[in-house]
RNA sequence: GCUGGGGUGGCGGAAUUGGUAGACGCCCAGGACUUAAAAUCCUGUGCCCUUAGGGGCGUACGGGUUCGAUUCCCGUCCCCAGUACCA
């Protein structure tokens, strides 16, 4: 056997073997413990990036482990591959999208296996494929049947660089989630898929996840869905000229605490209210509500903060509690798109309402005091605030309301409301309606047909899938290209089979990625998306992993269609995913030559850089000696700032890779690659490989490994090293953690190296522990090196066949052999690190002290002082604490 | 601004959750092997003082609690992410 360690050699060598034995392969087993890691499907853009090799190694990682911890392991992969990308390409370089797309499926598919991915190939699935969407359409009309699918005309968000509509996940923040640039409006008709009856399902059983997806995430989409629990109050409209009109301003509040404190109503400029009354506005009025209404148009940069303007209108409101009359006015402040678009404003305890009553001078009751102050202002005038004060309180100066929290006043108000019919406890959300209509080609056909008799009419079952054209004039300007397809949308009606046509308008394709997690437990199911039987064993999601950019999209769309897929009665549980994990980006510093406008990657030979103490890049040169700009951006191979990870296994090997990728950051940081780390990790490989092959002649029998009575200091030491690796490691994984436990790993390699045995000279016992630790390396080693594992083991074991054929189990820790026989207590002096005494675990705490008093180090500085006291604790440390 | 998360050597990062700060790796330096280089192995490596033994300082900064604080509390500064008038 080679003693030197040739990556591609072993690498070529156990694909092949896993492929032929198809290793991977899950089928459903009720014998065993099912385990189902998921990691976040690519989109075929063509290359993988460093992003995908670290979340697909990390899902790796947990999918051997499961495997030899005994699990039935599920761990699929496929494609997300409808989307825009490939019409992009069909535009710039006249390829067929279908075309492009099965290519880039066949180059990532390559590199997927040259990084020795444990994935069941044959539940490969792919959204592109009428197999596939052939379901999106069948969910399509479930959801039309029940109600929760429906058409309407609407502002959608448009980006204009990428010619295409967005859903508000997609355009969050005002930004084009693919492209960055900034959102504007257009007027579409638009199929969409009611989220929002599932707002609170989507809130509530966030509780049943919390402590198992990262806390960022849970935040986005709590902050998402934006629930707030108030009230809607209505406020009559009392103006001269409309005395007796029975109109009336709903306002929603979260506040109706403070509605004593309300100076006015105000409205935003598309307020109905404006059009409705326009004969009493005054032109001005009209001029500067036609002026707010413009500015509101206007794209605004993220940061701006944006003064308050607005205007009295000359209308009067009733406070329905206090029977007050306040002014109306329009306030650029006030959202059409939330709540009623009018708010009572209550200065004294709102920012906003503060700050344009400041600006235009209206006057500021304070009605809710701090508790200890209330009574006080019971009996005091109102008085005009410095500042908002925006907690809950006391109500004063609030009528029969007065005294009472606002806790209970808010519950209480909201009751009286609605007995006296002019409001009622409501909820608001943030969250819209997912508008899933897009003017694009390469994507699932809506269902949906247009009769001129029946109207619109869903597509029957048994004529699924409604298949795209072979091809269709893809112009890239936003107009449907399946409308300009006769054959495509031409057809008869299912109800009256009267002439119709087809809607034209395809899915967005996060519909895709929403459900494709239960496609991969049935994958060739041509009746139904999957059997709500075979499901039921393998999902819900046991882990997922992926990239926290989809917090508040895929995140989102997925649960949703759980709960959905629930009412439906497909599957039995409310969260699809149990466990989620985010790992981070993968960034490589970028440098930029201006004068040629070229980009170079970070590599030494190019670019000198100086950094700060902080390690950040303060100049950068090339090696003519020129100045460059430089960046930290995503990796990619189209930005050229990343080495393509074809490359890192050419030169490094997939092992390699991926050991260091794992290790050189926890997986939810950010990665700022660098080179140079690499070379460690194949520099561990050898050693493990040069180890094993070193002591091969001595351990390598075969046979299983028994009890022997340990013979040296140095093979119990070796025992205990291995039996404590074992322990943390185990736990590492059980926390999903990576970058520790490959440095448990090198530890115990160091160990093995450290005991200075030559093995010809070893003992018995020695040669045990030996072979106990390094079994246990090679094992532990094969969730983040597969292939060098494999073949390490094959070497130990004598076995060929691969771990999994032989049965192969992750080693379990021995508590007795993990624990030491003696340890070092460290000891103390006021506090300060003084000596050490070794001592058996479970010395008792007053021989601790002895030792520790008249150890000579310590002697040293109690000498002439008064032990005042001495704290020890057991199997830890001692503390001596002196004065004088 | 608000809401979260964070600040540990030259760098990436450890630290059993109040008990030896800096594991493991990278970088760097010195040495062995070599005609030489590569590879490999060994040694050193938080900062300062000291000939040595050793001592002092040190987890953003300032306080506090404690025998003992990277960890808990208060205040300040800075960084990252999300968000943007959500009533």
């Amino acid at each position: 056997m080679d003693d030197k360690y040739f990556a591609k050699k072993i690498e070529a060598k156990w694909q092949k073997k896993w492929g032929e034995t198809e290793a991977f392969r899950a089928e459903i087993d009720e014998e065993r413990p099912k385990f189902y890691q998921l990691e976040m499907l690519p989109y075929p853009s063509g290359n993988l990036h460093m992003g995908h090799v670290r979340n697909y190694s990390a899902g790796d990682a947990l999918a051997w482990y499961k495997r030899l911890k005994g699990f039935n392991v599920l761990h699929p992969i496929g494609w997300d591959s409808f989307g825009q990308p490939a019409e992009d390409a069909a535009v710039k370089r006249g390829v067929d999208p279908r075309q492009w797309t099965e290519d880039n499926i066949n180059i990532m598919r390559g590199q997927l296996e040259r990084l020795g991915l444990s994935y069941d190939w044959s539940r490969q699935m792919y959204a592109h494929k009428p197999e596939y969407y052939k379901f999106d359409q069948w969910f399509f009309i479930k959801m039309f049947e029940m109600g929760l699918a429906y058409k309407r005309m609407t502002q959608v968000n448009w980006c204009e660089h990428d010619q295409a509509t967005l859903s508000n996940e997609q355009a969050s923040g005002g930004i084009c989630w693919r492209c960055g640039n900034p959102v504007t409006k257009k007027d579409l008709e638009q199929w969409f898929l009611k989220t929002t009856a599932y707002a609170d399902q989507l809130i509530d059983d966030m509780d049943e996840i919390e402590h198992s997806w990262p806390g960022n995430v849970i935040k986005r989409q709590r902050d998402w869905i934006g629930r707030s629990d108030g009230a809607y109050v209505d406020f009559k409209i009392a103006h001269q000229a409309t005395a007796g009109s029975s109109d009336a301003i709903r306002v929603f509040t979260t506040r109706i605490d403070t509605i004593y404190g309300a100076n006015a109503i105000v409205v935003a400029a598309a307020h109905s209210i404006i059009d409705a009354y326009r004969d009493h506005l005054s032109p001005e009025v009209q001029a500067k509500v036609a002026e707010i209404a413009a500015e509101n148009l206007k794209p605004r940069d993220r940061d701006e903060e944006i003064e308050k303007d607005g205007i009295a209108t000359g209308l009067k409101g009733i406070n329905p509690f206090s029977g007050e009359e306040i002014p109306v006015w329009v306030g650029n402040y006030v959202m059409m798109e939330y709540g009623t678009g009018a708010v009572m404003s209550v200065p004294a305890h709102d920012e906003r309402d503060f700050e344009f009553a400041e600006k235009f001078g209206l006057p500021i009751r304070q009605v809710i005091s701090e508790p200890h102050l209330a009574h006080e202002h019971h009996t005091m005038q109102a008085l005009a605030l410095e500042d908002p004060f925006t907690e809950y309180g006391v109500l004063v100066h609030s009528d029969y309301w007065n005294g009472k929290t606002s806790e209970v006043a808010k519950a209480e108000m909201a009751n009286h409301a609605r007995e006296h019919g002019f409001g009622e406890a409501a909820t608001t959300y943030r969250l819209r309606d997912w508008g899933i209509s897009r003017q694009r080609f390469w994507g699932s056909p809506i269902p949906i047909i247009y009769c001129p008799d029946c109207g619109v009419v869903a597509e029957k079952f048994e004529n699924l899938p409604v298949c795209l054209p072979e091809s269709a004039p893809i112009t890239g300007t936003g107009e449907s290209p399946l409308s300009k397809v006769p054959e495509f949308y031409e057809t008869t009606c299912p109800k009256c089979e009267g002439t119709a046509h087809r809607e034209t308008d395809t899915m967005d394709t996060f519909v895709d990625s929403s459900w494709y997690f239960f496609r991969y437990t049935d994958p060739t199911n041509e009746i139904l998306p999957f059997s709500p039987e075979v499901a039921a064993y393998w999902t819900p999601v046991d882990q997922y992993i992926g990239g926290d950019d989809h917090a508040v999209m895929h995140l989102i769309y997925a649960r949703f269609w759980g709960k959905v897929m629930r009412d439906m009665e497909l599957v039995k549980f409310d969260e699809p995913v149990k466990r989620l994990l985010t790992q981070g980006m993968v960034v490589g510093e970028t440098f930029f030559d201006d004068s040629s406008g070229k980009r170079i990657y970070s590599d030494p030979r190019e670019v000198t850089v100086i950094r700060d103490a902080k390690g950040r890049i303060t100049e950068a040169k090339n090696s003519g000696g020129a100045v460059l700009r430089h960046a930290i951006e995503r990796m990619s191979k189209s930005k050229g700032n990343g080495v393509d990870p074809d490359e890192m296994i050419e030169i490094y090997g997939a092992d390699a890779a991926r050991i260091f990728i794992m290790f050189a950051a926890p997986i939810e940081n950010e990665l700022v690659w660098n080179e140079a780390g690499i070379e460690g990790g194949v520099r561990f490989l050898q050693r493990v490989w040069r180890l094993v092959h070193k002591w091969e002649s001595r351990i390598a029998n075969g046979e299983p490994l028994g009890a022997i009575d340990e013979s040296s200091d140095a093979a119990r030491a070796l025992r205990r090293k291995t039996h404590q690796s074992i322990k943390r490691i185990t736990e590492n994984f059980e926390s999903l953690q990576f970058n520790t436990p490959v440095a448990a790993l090198m530890e115990l390699a160091n160990a093995v190296s450290d005991i200075r045995i030559e093995p010809e000279n070893a003992d018995a016992g020695e040669v045990f522990a030996v072979r106990e630790a390094l079994t246990s390396l090679v094992l532990m080693l094969t969730p983040f090196a597969p292939h060098t594992a494999e073949e390490l083991y094959s070497i130990v074991i004598g076995n060929e066949n691969g771990m999994l054929a032989n049965g192969a189990r992750f080693p379990e820790s021995n508590e007795e052999l993990a624990r030491a026989d003696e340890i070092e207590i460290p000891v103390q002096v006021n506090g300060k690190l003084r000596s050490r005494v070794m001592a058996a675990p479970g010395t008792p705490n007053d021989e601790l002290e002895r030792r520790a008093l008249t150890d000579a180090k310590v002697v040293e500085h109690t000498h002439g002082k008064t032990v005042v006291k001495v704290v020890v604790v057991p199997d830890r440390l001692v503390n001596i604490v002196v004065k004088g």
